[in-house]
DNA sequence: TACTCGATCGGA
DNA sequence: CCGATCGAGTAA
């Protein structure tokens, strides 16, 4: 079933993050194509007190869409190459999201958006069946199966980079195939 | 305006 | 290890 608008408005980013492994990105492709492939990495990124989150210095062009009501996207250009997918979480005012770091058959934060062709032009749009791209729960149970760390690439943070807000799932029957496309 | 560095990745 | 490549922050 899909992921409602109220499921992404909860105010505990960090148990969210956890709690959308297993969930399923659905990408339509508008063809009559679906993609779909079970998240099984994220990080959360809460608030401007989080030194690793974009909004640490307030409100800008880019990260405006953290502050927004959970439930939407924000894709944001990593090193000038790579597309990285985020869903907003949240109260409306407090900026907070969740990096989908892999799904099933893409591991890596560039992978993903690769792999379901997602680009700046998903920033901001609900995660719904009209805007091509949203979340479903097809009833897995992580079962306790998951490694959690530290957050990746953002060693500038402080204390903040030793937060334990990184989710993997680790599930012997889930096979990574890191195509390379 | 001119730097510097970043929630990365693929190739040498 | 290094380069690609662009937007945000900082200093001036």
């Amino acid at each position: 079933m899909l992921l409602s608008r109220d499921y992404f408005k909860n105010t505990n980013t960090v148990m969210l993050a956890e709690d959308l492994l297993g969930k399923y990105l659905v990408r339509d492709l508008g063809n009559g194509q679906l993609m779909k492939s079970m998240i099984i990495e994220t990080e959360a990124y809460h608030g401007e007190t989080d030194q690793a989150c974009h909004a640490r210095f307030g409100k800008t062009d880019r990260n405006q869409v953290m502050y927004r009501e959970g439930g939407v996207w924000y894709v944001y250009l990593c090193y000038g190459i790579h597309w990285l997918l985020n869903i907003v979480t949240g109260e409306r005012d407090f900026p907070s999201a969740i990096l989908i770091r892999g799904i099933a058959d893409a591991s890596g934060p560039g992978r993903v958006t690769k792999k379901l062709g997602i680009d700046k032009s998903f920033y901001g749009l609900a995660a719904t069946l009209e805007s091509g791209l949203w979340v479903e729960d097809h009833g897995y149970c992580s079962n306790g199966k998951i490694d959690i760390t530290p957050r990746i690439g953002i060693d500038y943070a402080g204390e903040c980079a030793k937060k334990p807000w990184r989710f993997v799932l680790k599930d012997d029957l889930i096979k990574i195939k890191n195509g390379k496309n």
